[in-house]
DNA sequence: CAACTTATTGATAATGATTATCAATATCAA
DNA sequence: TTGATATTGATAATCATTATCAATAAGTTG
């Protein structure tokens, strides 16, 4: 099954904060590593119900949740109400695209871009930490 | 009470989609007008109604809704929740960092920045036809 | 292993912002 | 003034996320 590193990522993190294992964040750990999308809690729950059917959706909620504090993941609001996650070690940065007509998401970085936010904040006097940036418009096939 | 733009923007709207006039639309859009900030619907909730104590909730939602379409104000989700307004007839296209510590909102723009968002996205082969920028970090007071 | 402490889980209730519904009322054209 | 229709305010519904809680599982100690 691998993601030895992302499992001992989370476990470390369980140790440090002397919490429990469980074979339910394993495996809703082993689903969301498995899949490459901006995945939805509830998207997460439909695939890791086909291995453990009696999971129940606040231990999605909650996995995700951690995964995030430790660095395995990182959460997405693009705007539709729903929060996604996508795969956040190993991944470097990156910024998103979506398609107003046929609602893909594409992933897309400028280190121009980024660079010239960080001179903006400092000719502001503010310390930058973070960023969103969300284009929209037509895609390729869309437009 | 001034306006006078605005607010014949908002007429000129109405008489286009076939709908009426009312006191309850001119009071909200006064109060809007009058803010310099970036309002929830409760905040304008609570302003208007010192000018007019039985306009219910849902009105402020529904004006707000239609001053976006008629392009006198535009939405902003800082992902807090909750849809912030703000002028946009008169007002030149800016985006926002926000404070993580004092949550001091404060607006920006960089036109190179702008150019590289366009050019990214013909890179990729889309059409551009919006962006959502925020930055986040500590304020010249916070950091 | 057995006993015990504490974290985890799943079901379900609560929350909170936004929308939908609807009867009463206001607007406006004729 | 009348009649058609848009608007309003109260309130119910929606829907994603959180909180609650009793039952259970994990892990520690002896
Ligand atoms: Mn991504
Ligand atoms: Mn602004
Ligand atoms: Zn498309
Ligand atoms: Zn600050």
């Amino acid at each position: 099954m691998a993601f030895e590193k992302e499992h001992k990522i989370l476990d470390g993190y369980l140790r440090d904060k002397g919490l429990k294992q469980s074979a339910q964040r394993r495996d809703i750990l082993n689903a969301f590593l498995k899949t490459e999308g901006h995945m939805t809690v509830e998207d997460l729950h439909k695939i890791v119900k086909r291995k453990n059917p009696s999971i129940g959706i606040a231990t999605i909620y909650r996995a995700l949740k951690m995964f995030c504090e430790c660095g395995l993941c990182r959460e997405l609001r693009l705007g539709d109400g729903m929060i996604r996650y996508e795969h956040k070690y190993g991944h470097a940065h990156h910024d998103h695209f979506t398609c107003l007509k046929c609602n893909k998401l594409i992933e897309a970085t400028d280190p121009e871009i980024e660079r010239l936010q960080e001179k903006l904040a400092r000719k502001m006097g503010f310390k930058l930490q973070g960023h969103l940036l969300i284009l929209y418009g037509l895609c390729r096939e869309c437009k």
